[in-house]
DNA sequence: TTAGGACCTCGACTACGGTTGAGGTCAAGG
DNA sequence: CCTTGACCTCAACCGTAGTCGAGGTCCTAA
């Protein structure tokens, strides 16, 4: 049989995969980009602390509401002393990632006021609908979008008939 | 000055940029994955027919909506002999785009609701949060998860003192 | 005829979140 | 001691939606 318990309390990565439900690959990944990290035994092979366990459970966490790699190390940096988080932490931090998903909920049920109003007209212009013009790019020079809504309607008409 | 009118009714591709507001590269991308397509001059350069304008406005405002280049590609393959979208296309098919819309708002509702039953426990647990345990992964395996759960609960007092 | 802007292809590169494979080492049971 | 599974590093690759540059061609006005 193969190892089972590197000393009493560290976890070996394969030991760690299995309880955190995450690919070795993507625990290597982790710590190639500073979120987690482990010590290492004279052979060079990674043992966790437990409290990584917890670590990892709040990386997946934060990425399941949608946030990246980069803002959940931003997070986790923002902790003192490079601390797993703690029930406060996550508190306040969780509460931060309530606002973005707010924030996102917010976006799609604007796009789908829009869609609904675009649905019915089909007309898809780039100068008077909102769905497909947000900054009202293009519409200020000369007869460039006149001709573009000519256009797209002699192909509507020509594909409709 | 370079060229400006080549033949009466077909475009240059940058032409077709200006007034579609797309990148050279971006025509070019939807052509070498299916979206588009053009004429060639014996001089091997792309003349678009008019109706791409109105293909491409349908291609934008699709993505806008967050559907896929694949997905958009698959939609316009489904109508006959390759034909862009008329209104009555478009009523049907951004029909489907808006159900994806409410799929998606739906999604990131629920996970708001389990992320505000989250938010106060703290305990980010792999085997009693909803939010870290969609499918109950895990659970099923002797003593693993209640160490886990025990170890868990370790860090957060260890860290939280 | 020539200048030069517009166009062509092809390959490499971006970010994100990893996975896969090659080639080699560690560690523990038998 | 030896086998074998677990581990190590490094590099290449996946998909998405393009961008950028090199090196070369087209085409039209002057």
């Amino acid at each position: 049989m193969p190892s089972v318990d590197p000393g009493r309390s560290l976890l070996a990565i394969g030991q760690l995969s299995e309880r955190s439900g995450t690919s070795v690959s993507a625990l290597r990944f982790y710590e190639k980009h500073g979120l987690i990290s482990a010590e290492r035994t004279a052979g060079n092979q990674r043992r966790y602390r437990r409290d990584v366990l917890r670590r990892i459970a709040f990386i997946r966490t934060s990425q399941r509401v949608g946030i990246s790699l980069a803002d959940i190390r931003a997070a986790l940096d923002s902790l003192p002393d490079a601390r797993t988080p703690t029930r406060a932490d996550w508190m306040g931090i969780s509460a931060g990632w309530r606002a973005e998903l707010d924030a996102r909920i917010a976006d799609l049920q604007h796009l789908r006021t829009e869609l609904d109003g675009c649905i019915g007209c089909g007309c898809l212009s780039l100068t008077t609908c909102a769905l497909n013009n947000p900054g009202d790019r293009l519409g200020d020079e000369g007869a460039g979008p006149v001709r573009w809504e000519a256009e797209a309607n002699q192909a509507l008409d020509a594909s409709a008939g």
